[in-house]
DNA sequence: TATAGGGGCTGTAGCAACTACAGGGTCAAG
DNA sequence: CTTGACCCTGTAGTTGCTACAGCCCCTATA
């Protein structure tokens, strides 16, 4: 099971370009390297990125899936820590939510004002502008 | 209604360097400027700043702000331009809306597939791994 | 009048998380 | 033997700001 970086970018749905920036940041480790120096990869490595896509897909910043793998790097802790950075990671997507769904109303109402014709009528123009001093 | 850059700013809820970098970036044009080299706004300044902090708040990009700004500028073109940038961006919306509660769903049952226990048993980081190969 | 504080000025560097070159080396197929 | 696909390093760009560093200016107070 040798594979290029070309090989684990597609059997991870990830460009080179990202994998390489993994190694820099100490995200992935430093691969092993063939005589033309050209990266070598594994098995151990496939599952590492894996780890590290999937997470991020799941909208964890690269701070959190370093968090994550050093966690389950110690198979014998208990779990609470990778449990309470996901239920903190929940929270912040239940929020994101919450202010995406607010923004979309709000923009709705804009929209909706509008009624066509110039821009001098247009409501939209209007509704961007400043509010009125209270 | 001489103000300077800090009162603007206040006026508008918006730092002293992001009315710099607007203005670097050509979204606000060059004020005009006191004896002592001081930036120098007035109502105009004002409402132009707040028609962009509040097109940012409703998440419009610095581009579509840009666009919007231009389209409004003639003010007797129709606001059919203005009408498509806004739909443009609800569609944008809503679609992120869409993927952030399909990512919610799929954490969640990440997070309650976990029983407690160690590392070893975790389920969060099983559930994190490497698809089984298809 | 000296000075302390609160502004203001320019210019550059940093953040996240990549992405896109430029300018080269390597390898397998035809 | 050449062509094209792949790999290498290193640097700079993206978005939308934010944070200095190192300076100037203005007002108020002792």
């Amino acid at each position: 099971m040798a594979l290029t970086i070309g090989e684990l970018g597609k059997g991870t749905n990830t460009k080179i370009e990202t994998i390489r920036y993994y190694e820099k940041i100490g995200l992935l480790p430093k691969p092993a390297r063939t005589s033309s120096n050209y990266r070598d990869y594994g098995k151990a490595e496939l599952a590492r990125l894996s780890f590290i896509r999937r997470s991020r897909d799941l909208g964890f910043s690269l701070d959190q899936v370093r968090a994550l793998l050093s966690l389950s790097d110690d198979q014998s802790c208990d779990c609470a820590g990778i449990d309470r950075i996901a239920n903190q990671h929940l929270v912040e997507v239940d929020r994101k939510i919450a202010d995406l769904q607010a923004l979309r109303r709000e923009l709705k109402a804009v929209i909706d004002s509008c009624n066509g014709g110039t821009v001098a009528e247009c409501r939209i123009i209007e509704a961007l502008g400043p509010a009125p001093s209270p």
